[in-house]
RNA sequence: ACCAAGGGCUACUCCAUCGCCUGCACCGCCUCCUUUGGGGGUAGGGUGGGAGGAAAGUCCGGACAACGUAGAGCGCCGCACCACCUAACGGGUGGGACUUCGACCUCGGUCGGAGGACAGAGAGUGUCACAGAAAAUUACCGCCAUUCGAUUUCGGAUUUCGGAAUGCGGACGAUUUGAUUUCGGAUUUCGGAUUGCGGAUUUCGGAUUGGGAGGGCUGCUAGCUUGGGAAGUGAUUGGGGCAUCGAGUGUUUCCACGGCCUCCAAUCCGCAAUCCGCAAUCCGAAAUCGAAUGGUAAGGGUGAAAACGUGCGGUAAGAGCGCACGGCGCUGGCUGGCAACAGCUGGGGCGGAUAAACCUUGCGGGUUGAAAUGUCAUGUACAUCGGUGAUGUCCCGGCGCUUGCGCCGGGGCGGGAGGGCUGCUCGCCCGAGCCGAGGGGUAGGCAGCUAGAGGCCGUCCGUGAGGGCGGUCCCAGAUAAAUGAUGGAGACCUUACUUGCGUGGGGUUACAGAAUCCGGCUUAUUGGCCCUUGGUGCAU
RNA sequence: GGUCCCGUAGUUCAACGGAUAGAAUGGAAGUUUCCUAAACUUUAGAUAUGGGUUCGAUUCCCGUCGGGACUA
């Protein structure tokens, strides 16, 4: 039975990994979403991945529908992030993802399901990638 | 019932599944003391709660917190009819005056609706474009009075006096006529100022010109040069006849020409008289023009606004100068009202607008705001550069020694950049560092943080905002920031088909997301329900 | 969260409360040129918005809308 959670230790909530997360951090993009995303090293106790999401307010002035276009990413979070948890368990890092909407227009939450499904497995497939790396500690696998 | 305006309430409901934030220690689990129990922890289960009427704008007011608060003066900001409500307010309730709209009628009152930052312009300063005489206590034109000057007109006086004639008019008489006319004029009356000048007319005189088939006389050394003379120059009739040798000679001859006189005509001039016109001087009166002084604010077509309005009186001209009616605002009194204010009445007035111009009066305001503030943790660098700044003297003690100096410490006085007294100044206090640039570190947690000017129900007081009392309930506290997603049902809205019942499709909506908390205001806004007022229609 | 400031032609700026809102650039049309450029002539174009005060508002006051700055 997966785990349809998403606890405290799961949010990315620290300001200088995500001003890191633009600064280092690899991304890609599934229309309407752009995913932001870095490895870092495993706290005590920490979750395996923790996650945000960000809607610009130059896109959406109203602070309603910015606020309904969060949850609806953030549930599309919740009920696929098990596809990617049961991929990288026992993995030693602690992956920080950000997640912007960069649509210009709102979407119904069955087209933004179907993009985060696809999102997660492009992030997994690259994952594959940066643990066939020598170095898997490096955050910008930068030698390829 | 419908329409319009205003106000109030509400903000889809239920079920299932998966989640999020949070309170609780009931169950489970962990742990400690140690034993039938207690303490601590833990969010696996359970259970309670989980966005708004505006949570928004941040426009007011408070609570709360930190800092500050010897004194004096000056400033700054806000508010402004009255009373009340309130913790407080620029909010609200009720009332008053004003403006505006509507209805009614007794036609200037009543009733109702709406509106507003509704203190003071009769304390002072400023501003009021263009136009206009003038934009605020002044005066341009005009009107009036006085004085002076000029002009004109009129009257009077003077410019010597007197007389005569003529002319004109009137009266009278005669005559004539259709009527005027005409004639007479002795006497009487009135007027035409006088003088000078000019003109006209008449008379006289003179001059000039012309004319003549008139008459008579006559044929000439003038002139120029010069101050004057001398001297010089020098025009100087023509023809015929006769005389003569002849001529520039002679000739009472003729003709022509010229000159003079006379006559005639015309023109001009002068004198006199008369008449007419004009002018001068003096006095008086009137008018006009100009100037000065003063009075006045009636009128002056402008303007957004014009010096209370209309009428009568009054006056040199005018004026609230006086009176009547009306208006405005000041002030005293009486009545009603807590008051604003209203009504009646007396007095004395007529002062433009603007205070969302400065301002005055009254009242209020210490400043800064939860990124406040406290606390725990983490972590660095009193490092670098630039600018600027006082360190004097006296006393005491100690030490060193060149017995007077040096060093150290303490105290007094003076100086002192800068700082504090949270707007500024004075004043007071502190006082050896201060100011700036550019860098570095942390940007976790906990408290503040939600039991409150709280909600709901009942009752009483009050017109009302609201308040008292009683009962009952605990009702968000997040922090990259929870309150959601999916499915189903109901309800509602909309749309297509259908006479309709109904069926199918679509939507669940608008505005919008707590961030310390309250009370207001403002702004945004879908649908539904209710209330009040007005209008229309129907029924009684 | 809080405090403060600013909105004028397409752009950059002016404008005591006084009438047609001005200047420079940019735009358009024309003249000139073989054609451009330059030059010259002409022309269109604005007070963020809604109210209020005033005889009169870009200016003064209030409310909205938009933009900006500061503050640990």
């Amino acid at each position: 039975m997966p785990e349809f959670t998403f606890k405290k230790a799961e949010r990315l909530k620290s300001l200088k990994v995500i001003g890191g997360l633009f600064k280092d951090g690899q991304s890609f993009g599934v229309y309407p979403l752009r995913l932001f995303w870095s490895a870092q090293p495993m706290p005590e106790g920490g979750a395996p991945v923790q996650f945000t999401v960000s809607v610009p307010k130059k896109n959406f002035k109203s602070a309603v529908a910015r606020n309904r276009i969060k949850r609806q990413v953030r549930e599309a979070w919740r009920l696929n992030k098990h596809r990617l948890y049961r991929r990288i368990e026992g993995n030693e890092h602690q992956y920080a993802c950000m997640v912007l909407y960069v649509a210009k227009e709102d979407m119904p939450t069955a087209q933004i399901d179907k993009a985060m499904q696809t999102m997660i497995h492009l992030f997994y497939k690259k994952n594959i990638a940066v643990a066939a790396n020598p170095k898997p500690n490096e955050t910008a696998p930068s030698g390829n």
